[in-house]
DNA sequence: TAGTGGTCTAGACCACTAG
DNA sequence: TAGTGGTCTAGACCACTAT
């Protein structure tokens, strides 16, 4: 065969060619941003119908290595820059300093990022059943919610839903489009609440139909379930947040000492 | 039409089917194990071709919400029970207590899994980049490497290839296959380097074929790159561990103080 | 306009499962 | 054996991009 697939091979042709297709790019001779064969080169190329051509890219956009353009062509998926979230990122100095910044800003501003944001919700709303566990109280109780939508270097990258006990929220900045300086944990702070510990919570999953369009995913992006509580000084859940973040542009380091 | 579809709707066939199903699905009209209509069912109930219908599925199947099983029909997924890591897992007393247990092992019989484990590879080789990096050594010094897939119920749910500079592991069961009461952790202790911090990088994405077929994924599942170092009393990393862990039984807690 | 990917039809035949 | 999903063919036509 003009392939040099053995013919004993029983896999189907549509895997044996995506599988080709993918060496091909590990071996780095499809290098990133390369143009992938047309449907119709695959097609003469392997003897099979345009479908089955199709059904071999499509398989690696599924596995996130390759993106489809219509009217251009299929291309070696680029690896994109990556956001890191460590720890450090929630240290005191970055919220309470001489010149606070949010957390995300202060984050992205060190790693050569340019962090926006904007408000998607704002208002009373009752409790998350998620949201209710953490905070303690029972589901449905009303609380404050801030609902926004951030973004990196311009392409979306996290939804962000965070909660506040109406108590906390009542008459702070939180209830705000605008949270001013240091943003919610400096106001947090100054309502004698203040950010003492953090819990995060998460998983990966794919993204629903509506996340990809929200988050502009391209194929094959998983994205993170990801739950954060703070805690204040004397252990009281003082904030929820329910995020979905992009995959593709997150990773996370966490270091800590073992303990006993 | 018989759907209810507006007829203005302009997102291709496809997509509306499988829109429609998700709604079902999220709704709870179709329960967790529940069987979907055939595609014969919706090709008559669309109007449209087999190959729409199976699209529409193919579609919820790599979100993660569907399965199909060849000769039986397509299911509404059932969420898997996940096993959640947390950082007490390293807790010191969990390996070199009473009665030390492997840090996995420890964390599956509280959670009432059962964790085994086999081992892929056992042996001396030149360090990979990632490994070389967090070890400080040159990419390709030879370290000794233990391969090992892990299971949970049975089910693969890790790739863990641990990674040793040569000079520690030299002469301790760690180059053997068992390595005893409390682990790897119990050994480093044993053999000077106490461990003392750890750091764990991730990210997530999609798995390759082959990764697939080894950790036995269904579709629309996401696997963890996930690092992890073990530093010892002195600062010095021991061991570098490159795990890709099925994303779909796996979450993750971290809780920690805010730094200053 | 030519060339690309995207949607869709109308089939054929195979592989697997349950009864 | 009947019914299901899986692979594949051989087209048609649409949507989008670059020139």
């Amino acid at each position: 065969m003009s392939t040099g697939q053995d013919y004993t091979d029983a896999r189907p042709l549509q895997v044996r060619m995506a599988d080709d297709l993918r060496r091909k790019i590990e071996t780095g001779e499809l290098g990133q941003g390369a143009q992938l064969p047309t449907y119709d080169d695959l097609a003469r190329e392997y003897l099979c119908s345009l479908a089955v051509a199709r059904k071999a890219v499509d398989l690696l956009r599924q596995q996130g290595l390759v993106i489809t353009k219509q009217g251009l062509g299929s291309f070696v998926r680029e690896r994109s820059a990556m956001v890191r979230h460590g720890v450090e990122r929630y240290a005191r100095h970055h919220w309470k300093g001489i010149e606070p910044a949010t957390i995300l800003g202060a984050e992205a501003t060190n790693q050569g990022r340019k962090a926006t944001r904007i408000i998607r919700g704002l208002g009373v709303t009752p409790a998350p059943a998620l949201v209710a566990e953490r905070l303690g109280i029972a589901e449905g109780t009303d609380v404050w919610a801030r609902k926004r939508t951030t973004f990196l270097d311009g392409r979306p990258n996290q939804l962000a839903d965070s909660y506040y006990p109406l108590a906390i929220a009542q008459g702070t900045p939180l209830m705000e489009e605008e949270t001013g300086p240091g943003g919610d944990f400096a106001r947090l702070d100054e309502a004698g609440h203040s950010p003492t510990r953090i819990r995060e919570e998460w998983h990966a999953r794919m993204p629903s139909g509506p996340e990809r369009a929200a988050l502009r995913l391209p194929d094959g992006t998983p994205v993170i379930d990801f739950i954060r509580t703070i805690i204040d000084q004397s252990g009281e859940p003082v904030e929820v947040m329910l995020s979905v973040i992009a995959g593709d542009t997150t990773s996370f380091i966490y270091e800590f000492p073992v303990p006993d």
